[in-house]
DNA sequence: CTGAAAGCGCTTACAG
DNA sequence: CTGAAAGCGCTTACAG
């Protein structure tokens, strides 16, 4: 175990003082282009690099952001995680990665976070209670709420879908296909997206004069979603149950199908149409084919990298909420051919 | 913006040194019960929390583990990122997750992660040169290549499945269902998990006097896997291609699938055959019923969390390398029934 | 058990 | 442009 090299190492092998070291090392201060040579060829003879818990003791600036993340196996959330790091690495900033595992630990697990001086927070479809929403906030470290709608009035951003807006065209795809009977299966009940995705949907579908057929809840997990389909349908009369379903994920979704055909016999698309919510890399595999509201991933990685550096940089930024437009994707699980 | 309570304020309100506010959070301190209660008391009231930065830069000990990882579309790595995330939390270290987009921005990942004073390094399924592997060694931070293979004789630590054995099983299984021009479709050439599955397939065939029939690389990408399953099985005569294709991961396997199906309207398994390695989530899916080589990712991560904690602890600690079992798992790709 | 003090490795006014 | 010095918020011998 070797000592790495100090500022001070490197000022004296440069010949100059600490101060100068430092100097080299700030972009914008002014060192004279002689004493800055003398100082980098000191820092590559001895290895230096500055050191960054150094700086952010009184810069008050880590340069991390915390990501926390839970639901791996939902995978939407791997391929944001990846891009949204390499969106804050491209702005000088790394990703602090926490995994929550119930709802209820994400609290304790910012009050952690807070302790490691992190720039700013992203929550992957966590929530958090308002009194650490407000200890955030006191403390100037800006939250972004991902996929997840903020209570109105608070402190704390948000980036979203329009998912209102994707129930409702999930709704008008199914109905135009001529459905009548038509399921939905919910998400968590008390999330933002199943709310709004679900209002959408009903509001589509009582325009038309329409309700929906049936409803069960799949808590946004695989094993939910088996068993919320199960419960639609077991009917084996094909008039009881419905002709289509709209599933609050994707990953409920192929959850879905696989228990349509391979445990109840049923075809997708000919007797239940299937459309799900995400267009995750998988609904585009062979074996599903699904139909889905497409959220844009790209943009919202790239509001919520814009939101986080604006309020970094302006402490008294008002907090933002974006909603980005989704559409629909048609593949086979609603009849269309590939 | 509230500026963040000190132990200096916490001191004055609690009316004792500093000295004693930083032992009533050191561990094992020696502090009266009585002074403890009082500093408990002044830290509720301000919100205290000690500051993990100015902590590290004096402790040298920041519990933070850098997690380097990239191709987060292999389904396998979300997983084991979950999983090690919580693994580490458990024994309250923090996972500072890096994505390395190319193989050779590794190397410049690690010369910022050494800033940060992380505890120590684990690299999924990526390599770093051996200069950097020396830096590390140097600067006493455990580096583990998880899912890789280190040189011999380096300093690295590694933790990775039977790969060699795996490949063995693989091509086991597909002669004793009868294959006769059994095809494989390689990963990265140059990776180690793509030498060894290839080496032990190969030994395996080579034992009944067998010989692979076909061979294209897909270069672990789904994209790259379409392709080799293209080049493999163009041919309109069923008796010049293979019957039964080993795949080097099930990320490609299931590209593979698609392509067979979809493209070249073979059937899985009565044209085709199919084996894949990792035993992802997807591979149970009833749109492919993969059949695959498990490899224990459960037991991949208590080793590399033991070892990390170990050479933490003891900086002299030798490299270690741990070679996990894997196992068949039969389903209905190569003929299983479910 | 307790407090005063040194020091971790930096940044940043300040004076020159 | 440059250097001496203060200070970020802690931990940890050291002396009492």
């Amino acid at each position: 175990m070797v000592k790495a090299a100090t500022s001070i190492d490197v000022a004296k092998l440069a010949g100059v003082s600490q101060s100068a070291v430092s100097r080299t090392y700030t972009p914008g201060a002014s060192v004279a282009e002689h004493t800055r040579s003398k100082v980098m060829d000191a820092a590559r003879k001895l290895g230096y690099r500055p050191n960054a818990i150094a700086r952010t003791l009184i810069t008050r600036k880590s340069r991390m952001i915390a990501v926390v993340a839970s639901y791996l196996d939902n995978q939407f959330y791997p391929v944001v995680i990846e891009k949204l790091s390499q969106r804050f690495q491209e702005d000088g900033y790394h990703v602090l990665l926490f995994i929550a595992e119930a709802r209820t630990e994400a609290d304790e697990l910012l009050m952690q976070l807070m302790q490691y001086h992190v720039d700013g927070i992203v929550l992957l479809s966590a929530t958090l209670s308002s009194g650490i929403a407000k200890d955030c906030a006191d403390a100037g470290i800006p939250v972004i709420l991902f996929n997840r709608i903020a209570q109105a009035g608070g402190t704390v951003n948000s980036v979203a879908s329009d998912n209102e807006a994707g129930g409702r065209m999930a709704a008008k795809a199914l109905l135009a296909a001529g459905h009548v009977r038509i399921g939905y299966i919910a998400g968590m009940e008390d999330s933002s997206t199943n709310r709004d995705r679900e209002a959408g949907f009903n509001a589509e579908l009582a325009a038309s004069g329409k309700r929906v057929f049936a409803r069960t809840v799949g808590h946004y997990s695989f094993e939910g979603a088996q068993l919320a389909a199960r419960q639609m349908f077991q009917a084996v009369d094909a008039a009881q149950r419905p002709s289509a379903v709209f599933v609050a994920n994707d990953h409920m979704a192929i959850a879905v199908m696989d228990t349509l055909r391979g445990e109840l016999g049923l075809r997708v698309p000919q007797d239940v149409a299937v459309i799900g919510f995400d267009n995750v890399p998988q609904a585009a595999w062979g074996g599903y084919s699904l139909s889905s509201i497409e959220q844009d991933a790209h943009a919202m990685i790239e509001a919520t990298a814009r939101i986080m550096l604006e309020q970094i940089q302006n402490e008294s930024a008002l907090a933002q909420h974006v909603s980005l437009s989704v559409r629909l994707i048609e593949r086979g699980s609603t009849g269309k051919t590939p």
